[in-house]
DNA sequence: CAGTGGTCTAGACCACTGG
DNA sequence: CAGTGGTCTAGACCACTGG
């Protein structure tokens, strides 16, 4: 409960203020003194907290003037988190999905690492293939954090994706999100029903909540069905 | 000269020894404490140093082990349209580039489309190779309105990118980006000393200014060497 | 001038890892 | 156990901005 840390619960505080729409674009938020004083913290950790949100593109600092709100980042669809199943009922094509891995694993180090856990934690795996008109169009492999979601291995996922469970019981306040290609494993050229090695584009996406690191994610497209867009304007 | 904060010495220190190859991937570099005592500085403004080249992807630190250099990730930005030599640079690694073709050429019906000229109207037609300390890493085959950028055919285009010159003749206002994989074809494979069919991050960018549709492009990356990143904050 | 952010110190206590 | 990184304090001096 109260193991959050000082910053991170200062940090928490101005995004609420900013999320609600109280603290606008430009808005002046309170100095490293004042938010001191009001969080009765020493003022290297109320800046800790504004330093991080400025790195993070949430404020904007200026010496002798102050710190305010930055104006929010314009992101295409290329950038949107959607949910596969929407996009293909939205392109009129009927979907539906394979349940190939739905358990209780133990966290290896990079999922570890991503999910914020101890090597060998417990974790819930799963593994979906998503298909659009009867082809397959996604190979979807998560790693989710049992605490925060403990439900997750209950859920009937044949008609309601991991990403909408996910977004509805742990809103998303952070996404990164990493795009490579690569050549189809073994595993995931029979699951996609496609030549080993056929060039894939590859989406590593690991999501947050305001509690934390809720859940990691890779999901594979055969290059040849699939692709990402985004409108960009300045 | 010495205006330089200290933890940005710090930085700029480690920064040396990785790219030296001094300190290679998984390599643990000097404690908080140990740092601090060489630099003579405090623990805090060692930690500081320590701290940021985690945050930007240097180096991994695991509490009890130690701090340990992170393995090398070149990531472009699928938020900005960033210039890849700026890029590379930004990475303390050299940059140079591969001429293929810079000539006049009629438009095709996909190019035609793309800048909304009519089918078989002159365009400029650039293949240029950018290398990354002498790596193929991006392959820039590229179209542009003529009428927009009469002097393309004139640059000097190995010591400024057709990317940078463009922005600077004809500022950006919009961008399309398309990304999808795709097997990389006999003239690609050549040009990225890679093998033929091995998978490549494609990607299709249309670049407006106010005046027009300004240029075409198709850049191919070698999947191993090259992945988008982006961070989302809501 | 008072207030702001930028840097820095010399301590402290804690959780965690390995031997 | 000694060593590591993670958090935090209560001070300090500085450069910069506005009034």
């Amino acid at each position: 409960m109260s193991s959050q840390p000082r910053y991170a619960a200062i940090k928490e505080h101005i995004r609420a203020q900013i999320e609600s729409g109280k603290w606008p674009a430009q808005f002046r938020v309170p100095s490293e003194n004042q938010l001191a004083q009001d969080f009765s913290v020493s003022r290297m950790t109320a800046r800790r907290a504004l330093s991080e949100l400025t790195d993070e593109g949430v404020l904007m600092r200026s010496q002798g003037l102050g710190t305010f709100v930055a104006e929010p980042v314009p992101a295409g669809s290329l950038l949107e988190v959607r949910n596969i199943a929407d996009e293909i009922a939205a392109r009129g094509h009927s979907y539906a999905n394979r349940i190939l891995k739905l358990e209780q694993a133990q966290a290896g180090t990079e999922v570890a690492v991503a999910l914020g856990l101890a090597e060998g934690a417990a974790v819930y795996h799963s593994i979906i293939v998503h298909l659009d008109n009867g082809l397959p169009i996604q190979f979807e492999e998560r790693y989710t954090n049992p605490t925060l979601v403990p439900e997750y291995l209950q859920q009937d996922f044949t008609h309601c994706t991991p990403n909408e469970y996910l977004t509805r019981v742990a809103p998303l306040t952070e996404v990164d999100t990493t795009v490579e290609a690569v050549g189809a494993s073994g595993e995931v050229a029979r699951a996609l029903e496609i030549a080993e090695n056929s060039a894939c584009l590859q989406i590593w996406r690991r999501t947050k909540s305001s509690s934390g690191t809720v859940s990691f994610a890779r999901l594979v497209h055969p290059g040849s069905r699939y692709r990402l867009g985004a409108q960009l304007r300045f």
